[in-house]
RNA sequence: GGUUCCUUGGAUGAGUGGCUUAGUCAGCGGUCUGCAAAACCGUGUACGGCGGUUCGAAUCCGCCAGGAACCUCCA
């Protein structure tokens, strides 16, 4: 399993050679959606980053078992501990009982990854499908003496974590920054220091989602989720860890101090986290109210979209930039993001056109492969990668025109190296078309009127010529001539 | 205010000491074509500002300006 995957930590900020902890086998755990409402842009990217990751582990030979959690359950709104859970809020707002909201909107996310071809996780768990391990995590903390009691619920003792460790080792922060800069807020008379984060909540009277616990009925802290279950499926350490970098302080940095405070030391071995996606320079949030949902890109049902888009255009767009930076949405960055995947998927089509030559000349095909892995391994630099597609697209169209010869040896070479990259890797694929039946029987019927241009070109007729084609033009059929014949496409 | 980070051509977006400063989109010129389209070829006064280090900096260091993320839920 020898390979030169470098990936960036955030732990120690810097690209570090990546090698598992049990070759060939390496566990993966990312931090899913809180299933309260649509997925919108934002969520695509760790999505698609980190499947990008799970396809290139895959295809490098590792056995990779990929944890992605559903959180329903614990996520508070407003502040760390004193505010509605996402889900309940959701479902009294609904008058649905709370499972339905998440179910509504799982479904509705799983439909959106389908649409931009993320593969499915190897396991995908649900925060209250494991309030028993979870319980089990704040006993551990509790007996370790890093976590108390107040009230019935049970809090993380941050200070005297501290002492024995460093609280802030992942966001680059020491406590008394943490405390000088965290807010005092209403009703904290429970907890001993403002840093302290909860691990359990008693729930009050009103509060639906309830379990029972040694301290009370109540719910567990967000942060326990992740750190309980990717110990029950990927181990007390596992490889990598991600999700998006406004969760590394304080939810990665709490489920640091909840490892090392029930076991002694963290779970995890390389930390990544992706990017935000922005609009007019902004995060694009929930909180902001600037999002944009992805069924909105699909149908282009939202004021600030000229346009729909689709789910291969947006996952092309976020591969075009590097995870680890961020990317801003414009109209004008889709469509060309559109145009550009439309000219490698012609690319990526026009190579089952060509007939090879005896030599290869005119081109240069040798190293595609090195280069495409040396992009990937630098840290999944996937724009590298495309730009290297599109040189050797450019390769392609000038064997097509006539212009160079390409040898049968370095034509099978370039369509493996296509075909691993473009749809194995990068998991991009022509955009499945609805009603395939129905197009084939108009497509029929271009095809005869372009037997009429053709007649008609071939008695010099161009006014007939030209006017069936310009009229196929005006109805969005793009009309391509070539030696012998023609083809066409209709464009949207 | 604290922590971290960013600022590249018309739009995006790679690149982190020297080799031609990727690629995509848009623009311009050309080849091809009956004319187009597509494709191909050619083309761009880009590295926030000011200093410093260096034989040499977009790339390292300092200061300044502007912006962002996190510090409360957020992918």
């Amino acid at each position: 399993m020898d390979n030169n995957l470098f990936i960036y930590n955030t732990l120690s900020r810097k690209k570090e050679l990546f090698v598992p902890a049990h070759a060939p086998h390496v566990g993966m755990y990312v931090c899913g959606p809180t299933v309260y409402g649509d997925a919108h842009l934002g969520h695509a990217r760790p999505a698609i980053t980190f499947d990008i990751l799970f396809r290139y582990l895959t295809h490098l030979g590792y056995k990779v078992r990929y944890v992605r959690n559903i959180t329903d359950v614990g996520h508070l709104e407003h502040d760390a501990d004193e505010g509605e859970d996402k889900i309940a809020k959701k479902a009294r707002l609904e008058q649905l009982e709370p499972m339905e909201v998440v179910q509504y909107y799982l479904n509705r996310y799983h439909k959106a990854m389908e649409a931009l071809n993320v593969l499915p996780p190897s396991i995908e768990p649900h925060a209250s499908g494991h309030i028993i391990e979870q319980i089990k995590l704040v006993e551990e903390i509790l007996k370790n003496g890093y976590a108390y009691e107040s009230q019935g619920s049970v809090y993380f003792d941050v200070a005297k974590y501290n002492k024995d460790h460093h609280y802030g080792k992942l966001s680059g922060r020491n406590l008394d920054d943490v405390l000088n800069t965290t807010r005092e807020l209403d009703g904290q008379q429970e907890k001993h220091n403002p840093a302290d984060f909860a691990l359990w909540k008693c729930a009050q009277p009103e509060h639906i989602m309830r379990w029972p616990s040694p301290w009370s009925d109540g719910f567990p802290g967000w942060h326990c989720e992740c750190t309980a279950m990717g110990k029950k499926y990927l181990g007390e350490t596992f490889d990598i860890h991600g999700g998006g970098m406004d969760l590394v302080f304080p939810h990665h940095e709490c489920e640091i101090a909840q490892s090392v405070a029930s076991q002694g030391h963290d779970m995890v071995r390389y930390w990544m986290h992706n990017n935000m996606i922005t609009i007019n320079g902004q995060k694009m949030g929930k909180s902001l109210g600037n999002f944009i949902t992805l069924d909105e890109f699909f149908t282009g049902s939202n004021k600030l979209l000229a346009q729909a888009y689709s789910a291969m255009t947006i996952r092309f767009f976020i591969l075009q930039a590097h995870y680890r930076s961020t990317v801003d949405f414009s109209n004008e960055a889709l469509q060309a993001a559109e145009k550009g995947l439309e000219r490698l998927m012609e690319g990526v089509k026009n190579l089952e056109r060509i007939t090879p030559s005896k030599a290869t000349s005119g081109i240069e095909p040798a190293g595609l492969r090195e280069k495409c892995y040396e992009a990937m391994n630098d840290d999944l630099n996937t724009p590298i990668v495309i730009s290297h597609l599109f040189d050797a697209t450019r390769m392609i169209n000038t064997v097509i025109d006539k212009k160079a010869t390409i040898s049968e040896a370095d034509l099978e070479e370039l369509k493996s190296v296509f075909n691993m990259f473009v749809f194995d890797i990068l998991g991009l694929k022509a955009d499945a078309e609805n009603n395939a039946a129905r197009e084939e029987a108009y497509g029929k019927v271009v095809d005869m009127l372009l037997e009429q241009r053709m007649i008609a070109k071939a008695n010099k007729d161009w006014a007939t010529s030209d006017k069936i084609r310009d009229n196929l033009a005006a109805l969005g059929f793009e009309v391509k001539d070539t030696k012998d014949g023609f083809t066409w496409k209709l464009n949207k």
